[in-house]
DNA sequence: TAGTGGTCTAGACCACGGT
DNA sequence: CCGTGGTCTAGACCACTAG
């Protein structure tokens, strides 16, 4: 059986977003342009802007049209509050290890696939900081399949989730997260400037992906003293 | 404007739900069914069934029909790994204050609204346990305005959501959360059963719910020592 | 007023599940 | 086989936005 229409329709019009032929803030075609285009009924056009809608890619205007959105930065994951509100502006990020490929550790966060662990694991490290004080540091495993020229190429606008999406056309379709209390080690509490002891809050994630082969998993060390971390949920749609 | 017949249609199939007409697992009327049954055509029956599938309260089976769902349990809210997957069995929860009427207290996880803190406040503690651990502290706030009787009335099945539901037609529609690692204070050192400065993982929330005049606020103080708070997410449908 | 999205009708054909 | 949900057509009328 052949892909319905409308996730094809959808499908062009995700990869027009993605790969940025609709800018965001821009309008797609019109409902009745896409059906002229695609030789379509509305219903079909607009089932295939309903799951761009149901994944956040555009928000519709009564009267307007459909917009590209900015895509959920932090699709879900807990976000340092002053990261997500200051854009920039007093946050800072810098790599304590680039990327680069390593034997997986013994540790992971959550087990990983055989399929996972027969093909080699990248592994980068990044410090991030609010102002002057170093709020998290993060340290991210995943499978290098697929992924060629990763350890080459710079981030995209220095954001791994769009490096994923821009250049390799995956995203982040879900995750399963754990959360714990723990005294600082000597590492973090080096890094995060903190008494060893001092309570950490230490978030093990693992990400899956829309490739299948592909997950990411994390652990986020944060000083919460000055920072929690924060995060927002919606469930049903305000209508 | 009149609501939309949709909107109609999902309402009434709603209410069987939470009235328990239609039972968890059994099927809702096919979606023919519901065409002859509100002469409607089969476009405005399944955009009805769309909002409850999005919503959750019931799952698809092409050939079979429409089946009620279990209600998600923690509504996106970290839960307590234990919690979910033991089902009852080896976990228990006890108050530590029954509902009763409270005045706000002034250190509430975020600020109510002034509507909010003009009527009572209902406050209630729960300690929750998996086997002889003692994992997390909950405390609860909320405005008691159309909450009639929710002091004398028992929750039903042990929970504060589904009594919310069933009892108030009440659901919740949102969060927003903070975490914390702390220190752990003399009281919920001596609850949990930890020592004094154990590391302890707080989590803030504001529950928002389907009646914008009712918010929930809860901190929770949980030891992660055994068990991690542990949450998943998805966000794409698969196909 | 023209164009947009929101809702709805009245059909049709298909794939899947169970008998 | 029949009933179910999944997809799709070809229209229609409405409410909202903007020039």
């Amino acid at each position: 059986m052949s892909e319905s229409r409308y996730r094809q329709i959808y499908s062009i019009l995700k990869s027009g977003i993605q790969q940025g032929s609709y800018k965001i803030g821009n309008f797609l075609p019109s409902e009745h342009e896409l059906c002229r285009t695609y030789k379509i009924t509305r219903t079909t056009a607009r089932k295939a802007l309903d799951e761009l809608l149901k994944e956040g890619f555009i928000e519709k205007e009564h009267g307007k049209g459909s917009r590209v959105k900015e895509r959920r930065q932090s699709l879900g994951l807990l976000t340092v509050k002053g990261f997500s509100e200051a854009v920039g502006e007093n946050v800072h990020t810098t790599f304590i290890q680039k990327p680069s490929l390593m034997s997986w550790p013994s540790d992971l966060p959550f087990p990983a696939s055989e399929n996972e662990l027969d093909s080699k694991c990248i592994y980068f490290e990044r410090l991030r900081g609010v102002q002057d004080t170093a709020v998290m540091r993060e340290c991210n495993w995943f499978s290098a399949q697929g992924l060629d020229g990763f350890l080459e190429g710079d981030f995209v606008d220095g954001s791994f989730f769009k490096t994923l999406s821009q250049k390799y056309f995956i995203e982040i379709t879900g995750s399963e997260q754990e959360l714990r209390a723990l005294y600082a080690d000597e590492e973090c509490a080096s890094l995060l400037k903190v008494d060893p002891q001092s309570p950490i809050l230490c978030i093990s994630i693992k990400f899956t992906t829309s490739n299948p082969l592909l997950n990411i998993y994390s652990n986020l060390y944060c000083n919460t003293e000055k920072y929690p971390i924060g995060n927002r949920y919606y469930y049903l749609p305000f209508n």
